[in-house]
DNA sequence: TCGATTTATACGCTGTAGCGTATGACTAAT
DNA sequence: ATTAGTCATACGCTACAGCGTATAAATCGA
């Protein structure tokens, strides 16, 4: 199973569902990596301007990798908006 | 197809190929999207603190999305080194 | 070979991320 | 109700991204 997104916002609500899937509070998955709570909660925000390698970070301490590829059709509700 | 990431380098060499692979030139694809031929370049070369948005669009602009999933058992090179 | 295109890099500027530290709001469990 | 845990947000700070502009350096094409 994988999860797409297009925006940052989708990309913070995708770090917060794993985090809390995997029982991570912000403060505990911050430690992991080196991070302010503050930074973990912006990027789950969907900061925009959040660095690259927050998300990367954060997505290294959830065991999980990015793969790029070509935009499906969009079956993807929020694009509607 | 998809190609996975982990490294800001590996994201930025994928943007690279990507452009490269469309036609573009660093120049082209900024204009498309409201940045800077320089901003491109260092987004390609892999800086860390590059922001997210600054990947979001480029990967908009070269049609393309990212999904996030489970780290796969490295079949991946780089990660040796 | 030699112009033309492309890319890396520079300078000075403005805006803001992430830092340490701290707190208020909300929630859950006793 | 009180306590403990979680999360959003604040202040002042430093570092640096991305901006416009500009120019070497590298690459490409005829």
């Amino acid at each position: 199973m994988s999860q797409s997104a297009r925006t940052a916002k989708q990309l913070g609500a995708l770090v917060r569902r794993e985090r809390r899937r995997q029982g991570y509070s912000q403060a505990k998955l911050g430690e992991k990596i080196g991070l302010r709570q503050a930074t973990v909660s912006k990027l789950e925000a969907g900061e925009p301007a959040t660095q690259l390698q927050t998300l990367l970070d954060a997505l290294t301490a959830l065991n999980l990798e990015i793969t790029v590829r070509e935009r499906s059709k969009s079956t993807d509700l929020e694009q509607l908006f």
